[in-house]
DNA sequence: TTGTAGGCGTTATCAA
DNA sequence: TTGATAACGCCTACAA
């Protein structure tokens, strides 16, 4: 590895002026500096990133931490952040937390201590009092269907708007038998004002029937499954095999909604024919299935966007009061609907 | 920032002492141990990875330089080798290039100096002389159609003879009129032996035909597009429109041929009784599209496994030649073909 | 315009 | 069993 020592020796300076001349500071001369450069250049020099963070405490490096990277979902905020992100001159560093707790809260640590200047965050298992201690001051921005704290800034999805509309969209077209992937039923009253995202969709379903004057019934929630394909596809083949009768599906995200798609198909179930269905979040594989998916799409690039300002407002000292963010989001009809 | 210092002066000890505690050092007295952990507890305190690393000069962390995060096939990558690197007790520091010669070279320089112990490096722009010159020395990994080197370990994807087999299982299934995408036409003779991994693909899907006596025809060549859906898309729809005569598709990877499933889909084209479509990588998409695609599916836990190792056996002082590493992968068949 | 020197938080050697 | 102490590579007053 070769140091700034190395080439102050070899170009017969200091240390401190090669420091300042590869910061491009004005107070060194024209001959010293393009002989440092060459030198540089010559022996290959790269930065020790650690040795100037520990120094300076600055990383240039925002950390983005998510769940997993395995779903398309978490995949286009991870690449639309990311972009966005270098455009605003920063590195993203992107971790995995596999949904373990003690995978969170470490990553959590390394990240505070030292590798990023700020971090965008998406909890599983810790709660906002745990993440407090481990995040210890750091400036962050949560990725989190619940607002549970006024502690950090955080990205918020119009889970319960979102699924009012692709609802009540299917209502409108003429649907009145619709299915819901994926929850047990719960009465709307006591989950209406639910904090968790999954409850708020479900609130969103049962708030677009009664509008319609149709009275949720335990029949249309399809049991608890994985928010993946292979699972919407296995329940829906399910219950079209045990004969529910049944004339839309709405499903919890997007993913789920193109295994409804495939579940279909293996029944034989035409879409938008016989059943229409509409999924939830925008990612781009509904634009290419066949039939594309009707779908409440979020604006990736305006969720990036206000994810990254926001934190880098952050690492800039805003000290304002911590606030909700939501992105863009709209209906986006497609053919899976009639 | 709480730091070992602090720890120590609330303990009564000297950092030194705690720093052992901190690495569970047996020459520890069990109740000074106790108070030490005690006193980290209290004060929250999270180690400066900065402060390590530049004393140690180990991370724990290995460097995954992408292109980009923006296709399903690097996104499987980095999830199978972020999952694995973690059983291996590494952590996994995503980083994309975006094609640009200069964020590649900036990374690799960033990452060589510290950040982590190795790297698994995806080149774009960069030669193998930059790439050595950036890497100066770390251990790494690449990622790469081409073996144009002995200097690193090199993963190797088997595109010759994927594309060939694809090819070949189109035309035992009776295809005979078979159409690429996306190359231009090119002379078997000219491409047999190149080293880039699109005339690697173009010259596979030659040989199978030229085995089956069939002599390929620049028609049978679709223009150069981009890899994915939308392309493919509108490069199918604009074949069918100016009435190409052809009975299947073999696609350069997974991502172009969904793209032809559902342009074939626009133009009413029905697969595959009219027309078979096999792609190549076995991204997970491929399974729950509609028709399914029959692709060369490479087995991505594999790759992940053969690179991680690779990498940590290198990490860890191996010094044998270098060598080319190929994935198992398999040709699975599903609904795209007759 | 350039050099000296101290310290960022840790690890690891050596001595006590 | 624990404590001093010297780096690791870089940044930045301050001095020259």
């Amino acid at each position: 590895m070769v140091t700034m020592r190395d080439i102050a020796r070899e170009a017969g300076v200091s240390q401190a002026t090669v420091s300042y001349v590869l910061h491009n500071d004005p107070s060194i001369s024209k001959p010293t500096r393009d002989k440092v450069l060459r030198v540089a250049q010559r022996l290959n020099y790269s930065i020790n990133v650690s040795a100037r963070t520990l120094r300076s405490g600055r990383t240039n490096a925002i950390g983005l931490v998510l769940q997993d990277l395995h779903n398309p979902y978490s995949t286009q905020v991870a690449d639309a952040i990311s972009v966005y992100a270098r455009r605003r001159g920063y590195q993203t560093i992107i971790q995995q937390t596999f949904y373990e707790g003690d995978a969170e809260a470490e990553i959590l640590q390394h990240i505070v201590s030292s590798m990023c200047d700020g971090v965008i965050f998406s909890p599983s298992k810790l709660n906002v009092r745990e993440i407090m201690a481990q995040l210890n001051g750091k400036p962050s921005v949560l990725l989190s269907p619940v607002c549970e704290n006024h502690s950090y800034d955080t990205m918020l999805v119009a889970c319960e708007q979102g699924i009012f509309t692709t609802t009540s969209y299917l209502l409108s077209r003429g649907c009145r038998r619709p299915l819901f992937y994926c929850s047990r039923y719960a009465d709307f009253d006591d989950i209406r004002d639910s904090a968790d995202s999954k409850w708020q969709r479900v609130a969103g379903f049962q708030r677009a029937l009664l509008r319609n004057g149709i009275t949720p019934e335990p029949w249309q929630f399809l049991p608890e499954r994985h928010w993946n394909r292979r699972s919407a596809r296995e329940t829906i083949v399910e219950a079209v095999r045990t004969g529910l009768d049944f004339d839309s599906v709405v499903c919890i995200n997007d993913e789920s909604a193109i295994g409804v798609l495939r579940g279909l198909a293996d029944c034989g179930v035409r879409v938008p024919q016989d059943v229409s269905v509409v999924g939830f979040d925008g990612i781009e594989e509904g634009e290419c299935c066949v039939p594309s998916l009707t779908t409440f799409a979020m604006d990736f690039d305006d969720f990036a966007r206000k994810a990254v300002d926001a934190l880098i407002d952050r690492i800039n000292g805003d000290d304002a009061a911590p606030h909700a963010i939501i992105a863009n989001s709209r209906l986006v009809v497609r053919e899976s609907t009639r």
